[in-house]
DNA sequence: CACCACATGTAAATGGTTACATGATTCT
DNA sequence: AGAATCATGTAACCATTTACATGTGGTG
């Protein structure tokens, strides 16, 4: 029904590949991506969950392995519906989101030439590092899209020696 | 000094452009911009000003064309300070930042092969409609940096029709 | 003059963040 | 047994969002 947030989507996608997770696993995708966009911190998660079992979209299976409670969450019906309907939104899929590069470079002309240079040098040595540090564990293909993206990147990064000189 | 926010960089960074401007100017700046991921509301970019002015990175100076109090804001040395240090922050700028297509690219295997197919025909369609678009206004080397950009996607997209299949 | 786009804000809600508290489990 | 780590939260804060209110200048 409702709209998700990229965020909700992507902890309710997960818990919908893993058949079942609680919300610390659910944490621990986040904080262990590769990508530093989400924390995966404790204070985003479990309300996030929390607010997604409240609408229906989740449901808790009390899964008590010791003493403490222990929630383990399933996708229900209407979770997925929702989703999908996250899933597959081509319009949001297209949109440009947020490059912290890409809004730093049309302003690089208010420095000197030589710190537009050092930048760009800075960016792409920290970008092969990034690139050639052991794969991060996940599933293989999540594995190959970071993959081709960071190719992709690397090229754009080649690009704009052309671009901004 | 302090940290910058990313907005609150890029909307310093756009004032040291133009050597001042008011708060509508700059909202207007994230409103029109290709990116949909800042809204350019008032809501967000008044007090982000005002924030900036109190915080000593810009000054006032009040151009009353009218009756209406009309701030114009220009940057000032610890201003400039920040900036730099939020512009040249190669750390954050080679972070992969978010994008709303990878995010969702590693969960497609929950829908079917023809779900996944129509799908990333619909993202390559929007992305080519969204390229062909006349050239959004702004200076030159932002619509360079833009094309190049979108250059490298569309290389991306590419790439992933050997990935996700 | 009426209307509409331009311009300047404010209020409430939202969805994150960091930091903290604390219980349970495993390791030495 | 004590320490470290795993796990589950809560509290306070923060930067945004949408929606609203309102004044001002130009145009039919």
């Amino acid at each position: 029904m409702g709209i998700l947030t990229n965020l909700e989507g992507a902890a309710l996608a997960e818990i919908a590949s893993r058949g079942s997770a609680t919300s610390y696993a659910i944490a621990q995708v986040f904080a262990r991506s590769p990508s530093e966009y989400w924390s995966g911190s404790a204070g985003a998660v479990y309300p996030l969950i929390k607010r997604l079992a409240a609408r229906g979209l989740l449901e808790p299976s009390a899964a008590a392995a010791g003493k403490r409670q222990r929630l383990d969450y399933q996708i229900t019906p209407a979770g997925r519906v929702a989703l999908e309907e996250w899933l597959l939104d081509a319009q949001s899929a297209a949109g440009m989101g947020f490059d912290p590069l890409r809004t730093r470079l049309g302003h690089l002309h208010l420095v000197s030439p030589e710190q537009r240079r050092e930048f760009l040098d800075q960016v792409r040595t920290l970008s092969a590092e990034f690139a050639q540090r052991p794969a991060f564990e996940g599933e293989p293909v999540m594995v190959q899209i970071h993959q081709s993206w960071l190719k992709a990147r690397a090229m754009w990064l080649a690009m704009l020696d052309f671009v901004v000189r």
